[in-house]
DNA sequence: CCAGGTGTCAACAAATATGATGACACATTT
DNA sequence: AAATGTGTCATCATATTTGTTGACACCTGG
């Protein structure tokens, strides 16, 4: 299930033509967290979907939709 | 925001009929579990949520229309 | 009256997410 | 060749969620 939304928000980012890195920054995040994010390896809280969701310049439920 | 998503629980949750017990049942959680949930004084994970939408019988993204 | 359902709250241990730092391989650019 | 950007991985300390137990007040049905 992670792993089916670190796709998500790989396919989200690349839609924006940003790197990790980007992200990371927009976020307000680590370089290391949106990676993690992004493999699957954790199971994120509803405030970081959210943080990332924004970043994203989309809502908690556009992210979710997968 | 974890105010926000309590209160879209307890509303999808009155929907169906159940009482704070009977979502907790379903979801295989603490009746307690659920009741922190809805009252917004936790920022649950994802999976978290996953579970909850499965038991309402809704998607992730439905879950998070708020 | 009283037993049971309901929502709420507190405290605890265990598991886990998060932020941080450092490292590595690979590709691209200068 | 060297420097930079990129994605990946590991480890650590700290914060937080989660499951659990116990408790309380309120209401309703028997």
């Amino acid at each position: 299930m992670s792993r089916k939304l670190g796709k998500r928000i790989v396919l989200l980012r690349e839609k924006k033509g940003w790197s990790q890195a980007e992200l990371a920054r927009v976020c307000l995040k680590d370089r290391q967290s949106i990676e993690r994010l992004e493999r699957g390896t954790t199971n994120p809280t509803a405030y970081t979907l959210y943080e990332v969701a924004s970043a994203l310049e989309i809502t908690l439920a556009e992210l979710l939709k997968f």
